[in-house]
DNA sequence: AACCAGTGGTTTATTAGATGAACCGGAGTG
DNA sequence: CACTCCGGTTCATCTAATAAACCACTGGTT
């Protein structure tokens, strides 16, 4: 592989975005790196503004900076932007947390989220890495991917994050064959224990996956009378933003 | 400056996200450096993710992974996992738009931001760059900062953002001075014409501002009748932030 | 049609700079 | 006091980063 101080540069920020303040063996063993070859990108990093010491512990971190400049992702913040309006209408119809998450790899990112005003409600922080197979987001965006991509994901290993977790390769494909006739998906507890979430996809002009909106909260509130009614309003907000999205940039 | 490829791989990413989908051209003049140099930076930083390359228009743009990376850093999210429920019950207290921003060099990032429901009202993309003396966020981020910080920053171009920005040394000091006897900041569309702020600063155990809360909506709803009220509540968030932060470990 | 200025991308010799092993002093621990 | 971890430094070796010149292509102008 090419230039490989930018390649132990960019991975010395991810490891100490993992591990958050970190010491400078550590990352060093982590990335299998000598610790002069470590210590010399993290200063230079500094130099950048992108990591930061602490004077007292000497353990590293990543500066605003650095969420400064990484915010404004080229998917990302179009498709938030875009996304924000009907995310408001939604959490309005359904007064539950409403969450927006964009594709990264094998994975969602959690890109945008409106809370309600409820003292019980679901939480995630943003930026938070869901689990395709394990939140309702997920499953509405591997129901609009193509069909071998859905089958390459299913040969992954699914790991469990509650004991609710679809983590079966069949009844995954099962799950995913009704929420394409559902028309959106459903994830009981499957991420959070207590958290019912409610989910569909924003198709782009292709009919591929962009992202997927939710919403979120108590298994209390989110009870199966109301799937339908709040079902309609996820997958009619998804449909507006794609059809936003579609309409301002390819 | 020492590993200079990393350097201009960093700066690679920094120019990429201020510019969008852009080109490699465009990139190399930014940066004053050759062609095959940015292209071999693009290259390395498309196989770690970072960057991605439209196949039609051949521009470059920042991937959802590199927010997903720098999203955790250190000040954020802590501060902000934190701020959350204090912005909240602000929020509910004000009814308004409820802003978090936290500081990068010499100006304010938007860290997290609380929507209202209210068809008219404050709208910042999360990461703005925020000037210090054109916000309400910012008045009290300078008011809570040491004299020679202040004195420092007034040295600077107050450049102005709208009709209304404080861009006179003199009125700035005195405002700021007003801010520490207040208690909150004001700012008067001097950020965005129409929309008035009220802000306070989020005290970390030494004294020292860790950024600052700020409660924003359109003029005709946040009027001077109101501010007292408003300044009160965003005082008090503000406090309650720091106490939080202060026994998690600042 | 011929030209031109722009684009994205490639090749090249030169040399600057990235590398890891061995090392140092200090802090904590048995 | 010996042992082991830590953050950080030194230095000889040689990989890999650099910029200029170059190519092929595209879209607009004359």
């Amino acid at each position: 592989m090419s230039t490989q101080s930018v390649v132990t540069a960019i991975r010395v920020i991810e490891a100490v975005s993992e591990d958050q303040p970190v010491g400078l063996s550590e990352v060093a063993r982590e990335l299998g790196g000598s610790k002069a070859t470590v210590l010399r990108a993290l200063t230079t990093l500094e130099e950048l503004r992108w990591v930061e010491q602490d004077d007292s512990s000497k353990l590293w971190s990543l500066t605003a900076h650095a969420y400064a400049v990484a915010v404004r992702s080229g998917a990302m913040s179009t498709l938030r932007d875009i996304a924000i309006a009907p995310m408001n209408a939604l959490q309005l119809a359904t007064t539950e947390t409403v969450h927006l998450a964009i594709p990264d790899g094998d994975i969602l990112i959690l890109a945008e989220r409106l809370d309600t005003p409820h003292v019980l409600r679901a939480f995630l922080p943003l930026g938070s890495k869901i689990p395709l197979h394990a939140s309702a987001t997920g499953l509405a965006y591997l129901a609009a991917s193509e069909e071998t991509y859905v089958e390459r994901y299913c040969e992954s290993s699914l790991d469990s994050v509650t004991e609710r977790t679809l983590t079966d390769r069949g009844m995954l494909l099962e799950e995913i064959r009704d929420v394409r006739a559902r028309g959106y998906s459903i994830n009981e507890e499957g991420l959070s224990t207590g958290i019912t979430s409610l989910g569909a996809a924003i198709l782009g002009p292709g009919g591929d996956p962009l992202g997927s909106v939710s919403v979120s909260g108590p298994s209390s509130r989110i009870v199966p009378e109301r799937y339908a009614e709040y079902g309609h309003a996820v997958r009619e907000a998804a449909r507006a933003i794609g059809r936003a999205a579609a309409r301002v940039g390819h």
